[in-house]
DNA sequence: TACCGAGCCTAACGATCGTTAGCCAGTCCC
DNA sequence: GGGACTGGCTAACGATCGTTAGGCTCGGTA
């Protein structure tokens, strides 16, 4: 391979780390690609604009052609995150038909999916929320609790209908969301791995000891199985 | 109230958060305290050497006559997270009898209590152990993989007894694992918060959205109802 | 009494931080 | 053809970073 092949690749390296980056140009997007990944590993303030920069071949400067500022590009990775991961939810809530199971099981399923195919985003998008301004900080809180709110009411029409047995949904969806969320720091898939496409996932996930990788939807199915359990589903 | 005895009072303001800290010189555990608060809150780079001396009410060079670095200080925090924590884990599961499910729950108990009563030096040594060099690392790494192995064989021994129903004891143990983790992000207790007793609970726990507040009494019950559900327990 | 180390101090080192000013090569539209 | 815009560049600003040198003041101990 060529010495420019190779530098093409090195800078595409973090191509599909990220959903919903299509429309972006292409400077803007290698940014925030590179930024997940980064940020996810070393967290925002082990991050330099100058590390951005040098993994996206330009130079610092160049970095406030297209942000206005560092937290200004977190910010973009926390709403990147919080409406793809909305919208993926959402989804698949509202195409999974009228029983409330059903319904459940796909929000988890759907949960589990993007948690493990955009591991860094959700790391990264979780976890440096402290890093945000008040103004930037009260937005993102204002989408966690929207999506909060549907499955809320899946919840709770699963109760009165009778297939759930949570009269307290509260305690019950911290529990589940806890469990899927922590996917995203140990997940890695079973099938295909070249060096190239697991590098996006978390470098801890290979520390973490288990017998062996799972397919997402492996993982999919069994926690949506926990999760009715949690819930009491008849 | 003089002000004395408020700068006193700040100084001090974070005592209690860390356990084991008893027998450390008053300057050091101070440090650890004040580390932990800060850490837990912005991450690791997000706090400096001159902070913690500042939080503290001595220079940054004073720093250094407790610390060889300040990666130094992370990995006492890490060590000190996941030794105590084996402890409280490890001490439950040993006083609970023969019966694997009540050594499981006695597990999952201690496991929310733990985080539940120390969740400032959970996050940090859960969330920043990228900051540490090799060598520490791979000594924390072995640490974590010594508390898995205790309850895995827990739970081979209760399916072995037939009292636990899950062949492959790695996907359960994830879930609940995360599910426990993650108390320490959102829990606050529900009874005689003032203003000091609340800075050892992260500042985002104000920020989800629940119904009340929790005992953690009431949590422990309820997650450990949680995990004898997905171990399939008889 | 003399010493010694612990624990604090002031001052400063070089490196790196986020950000800005000012400039330049293309590209698009009128 | 000319002007505006886009997206890059070099160079530099002041602030802050982790860390060190060197000195002071104690309490305990030989």
């Amino acid at each position: 391979m060529t010495d420019k092949a190779n530098d093409r690749k090195a800078l595409e390296g973090a191509a599909g780390v990220l959903p919903g980056v299509e429309g972006l140009a292409i400077g803007k997007r290698r940014l925030l690609e590179a930024a997940v990944v980064a940020v996810a590993e070393r967290g925002y303030h082990g991050v330099s604009v100058r590390d951005l920069a040098s993994d996206t071949g330009v130079q610092a400067a160049s970095f406030y052609a297209h942000f206005g500022s560092k937290e200004e590009l977190l910010y973009e990775l926390c709403l990147l995150g919080h409406r793809e991961h909305h919208r993926c939810v959402r989804d698949a809530i509202l195409g999974a038909g009228a029983d409330a199971r059903e319904q459940l099981r796909a929000a988890i399923r759907a949960n589990i999916w993007f948690h493990a195919t955009y591991p860094l985003l959700t790391i990264s998008a979780n976890s440096e929320l402290h890093a945000l301004n008040a103004e930037h900080l009260a937005t993102i809180a204002d989408l966690r609790h929207d999506a909060g709110t549907l499955l809320t009411a899946v919840v709770e029409r699963g109760n009165s209908e009778g297939v759930f047995d949570c009269p307290e949904p509260w305690l019950p969806m911290s529990a589940v969301g806890g469990m899927c969320l922590r996917v995203a720091w140990w997940f890695r898939p079973a099938v295909a791995v070249d060096e190239g496409t697991l590098s996006a996932y978390p470098r801890q996930a290979a520390t973490w000891l288990r017998p062996e990788d799972y397919t997402i939807e492996r993982v999919m199915d069994t926690y949506a199985d926990y999760a009715l359990k949690i819930f009491g589903a008849a």
